[in-house]
DNA sequence: GTAAAATTAGACACCATTGTCTAAAACGTC
DNA sequence: GACGTTTTAGACAATGGTGTCTAATTTTAC
């Protein structure tokens, strides 16, 4: 097991067998963490959750510690880049502002917040931050965090450009992202992905609100259409 | 063990001592259950924090589902009542809307949705709701869905009296509420309980943006005054 | 086709936990 | 002080999961 083959000829080797399995595994352990929380999980279910043998499993992470570090890292990177590009369609000019944030609330919600990954992620979060105080900055860091100065940065452009009447941008960006979920708490709790009209109305309505309190009203337009309720 | 007592005497004997031991267990199992979640909770770690041996836990519970379940009980019914507590707290006038609703929304975030309580039950609800879809929905009816009812009512006995302009009662609603949480996830999250400061000054923001998008604005008074972010 | 590497099934020791049982001790009541 | 009840500590078997090992089989590279 040593030298046998040159990196470049191993890492072609690995490129579908050994890769295949590898995120075959990292995925069904995601699923089986994510159902039974870390400690509940078994090695033999995420084996045959992967359609692989356990050898096969401790083949690849040395044990159960290693393969959820793993899985984290797996999600959490996929995550960030996923937020990264989310972020990287924010509305340039200030005309059809209303449209431009509800598309964006859409995206978000559907890319980052109601996916598996933002699943698992809350239920990490919310069952390990305690423990693991680096593991909550870190996701405070690259996920909320990011997030709202982005938003705060986007809502001073817009202020400056007189499309919005904000006087403290941080509060606005996160008043923005509370607003967003409102309609969709109860659905992404169940971890049920919201249907593409559900979204689209749960953004209508956060944008509708976040613009009657933010807009720079000319005519204000309050009220102009009755809302069509996102929750069953 | 049969007739040894009459059942007042008994009643009377269980008062202090063994009632107390019951509360003991309730309580340690409430935090060890909250801790590990249910799978990695061990019997030991309970009986340790309750300060009572291993074998009395049994006599109390059958078995670890059963105290799982008393528990569940315990928690959900004093989290029903305090709900139903803060709710009976209602503004009745509709006269200074903005400094009601504040304190309406401090009350219930202190009491409601910060306390361990509300930890124990947010942890609850997302860890096993979907295993369990009665325990989701029973939660679902006594809480979200009550406080949001509740609120809709409030808010469209306000826009009746004049105080607000809403169209969708149960959307304000489920805003107000999102709105009251947006500064305090963060804290929540890691199961701190907010100072009052803290919880003073994100109903502040919560209820200004609130009435600024459905407030009966005579003279609108925008921005009157710059916000202090609640959040560090 | 052959050799190296990876995978598989199964057996295995090990450990933590659950739930039971027992005998001794503590408690409360009369 | 005596009695019944509750509590306690400890031992105990049973269970289930982890991580290791082995020998056989499959896959992959050349």
């Amino acid at each position: 097991m040593k030298k046998t083959t040159t990196p470049a000829a191993r890492a072609e080797t690995m490129s579908r067998g050994q890769c295949a399995k590898r995120l075959s595994i990292l995925e069904a352990a995601a699923n089986v963490f994510c159902r039974h929380g870390f400690a509940a999980a078994s090695i033999d279910e995420i084996a045959a959750e992967a359609c692989v043998s356990r050898q096969t499993v401790y083949n690849h992470y040395r044990d159960k510690d290693t393969l959820m570090m793993a899985v984290i890292d797996d999600v959490m990177s996929r995550a960030n880049g996923m937020l990264f590009s989310v972020l990287s369609t924010f509305p340039e000019k200030a005309d059809n502002i209303e449209d431009d944030l509800a598309a964006f609330a859409v995206r978000l919600n559907k890319n980052c917040v109601c996916n598996s990954d933002g699943k698992f992620i809350r239920k990490l979060v919310l069952n390990e931050g305690e423990r693991y105080p680096h593991l909550f900055e870190s996701w405070r860091q690259h996920g909320p965090l990011k997030l709202t100065n982005a938003l705060s940065a986007l809502f001073a452009r817009l202020s400056v450009a007189g499309a919005l009447k904000i006087d403290d941008f941080d509060l606005a960006a996160r008043q923005f992202l509370a607003l967003s979920n409102a309609d969709l708490q109860m659905l992404t709790l169940l971890g049920e992905m919201p249907s593409d009209e559900q979204l689209e109305s749960a953004a209508r309505n956060a944008v509708r609100t976040f613009l009657r309190a933010y807009g720079a009203g000319e005519g204000q337009k309050p009220l102009q259409q009755a809302a069509l309720s996102a929750i069953a």
